[in-house]
DNA sequence: TATACGATCTACAGCAACTATAGGTTCAAG
DNA sequence: CTTGAACCTATAGTTGCTGTAGATCGTATA
């Protein structure tokens, strides 16, 4: 049986988050000593592995839960995990997008603050000015 | 004199978010109304620009508040500004290279999905067991 | 067996950067 | 002068945690 901060340091996660992952439910009440510590077996270290991967290849929590729901299911389907997978390849390959089209401008202001050295800063005009280089009303995604 | 709803259409800000920007110091205190709604002139439109395409280039508020801060300044020093937009740089350079790591390994998961179309599901495989992809203790950045 | 001390407990506040809601007031067009 | 969209404040919710306070537990050592 492992302790909470046990099952911290094999998973490489925060004990709070452990506990936050009960609160919303996605990690299961574990049973208890009798001083009331959280004890836990092989069953929660597979799902809180399971958690904290998906967490890294950028699952939200949500897509999270739906995966662990298909795991769980009896006749789960690959495809149904498949397309959980597609979708979050897609944002990941959207959110590269963006971020390649961001550095191009940051590349190219302070290129031109840089052949303009002594008078005002370019960065700064181009910060206000500039309304071209991105659609208006975008946003950042998180 | 803008109404705010004017700005907020102007600059392609919710109403809300100018409200926040103002709550948290990023945006001045406006003139008002005898009924008590504000007003605003140029200046807040420039500097709403200014906050808005800054945002779009992925500044956080924090750093903007720095960029506002040396525009502000008499003598405002073009090494800090730049010094400001090459940390951004960095970061977004930092988060693409992170981002491509994880489109490679989801194409992979799939890929190895589509291969084995009839047994178990290799993803939900991968998900549990795959180790060495990423460092360990590795977090998302937002 | 007593003690010390790190680990754990609950509960709550806080972070970024907004967004949404409720319930009331003001402004401007017709 | 009426109507209704836009505005007001205040507060709570979002995502995914992180940090704190103050109390209790568990275990290694004297």
């Amino acid at each position: 049986m492992l302790s909470i901060g046990t099952l911290a340091k094999r998973t490489g996660t925060k004990v709070q988050t452990i506990r936050y992952y009960e609160q919303i439910g996605l990690m299961p009440e574990p049973g208890r000593t009798d001083g009331g510590q959280r004890r836990y077996g092989d069953v929660e270290l597979d799902r809180l592995s399971f958690i904290r991967h998906s967490r890294q290849l950028g699952f939200s929590l949500q897509a999270i839960r739906e995966l662990l729901d298909l795991s769980d299911s009896p006749e789960r389907s690959c495809a149904q995990v498949d397309a959980v997978a597609q979708k979050q390849l897609r944002e990941v390959e959207a959110r590269i997008a963006r971020l390649e089209a961001l550095r191009v401008e940051l590349q190219r202001m302070i290129r031109e603050c840089h052949a303009d050295r002594v008078a005002n800063c370019r960065i700064l005009e181009v910060l206000r000015d500039h309304e071209e280089c991105l659609s208006d009303h975008d946003r950042l995604g998180g």
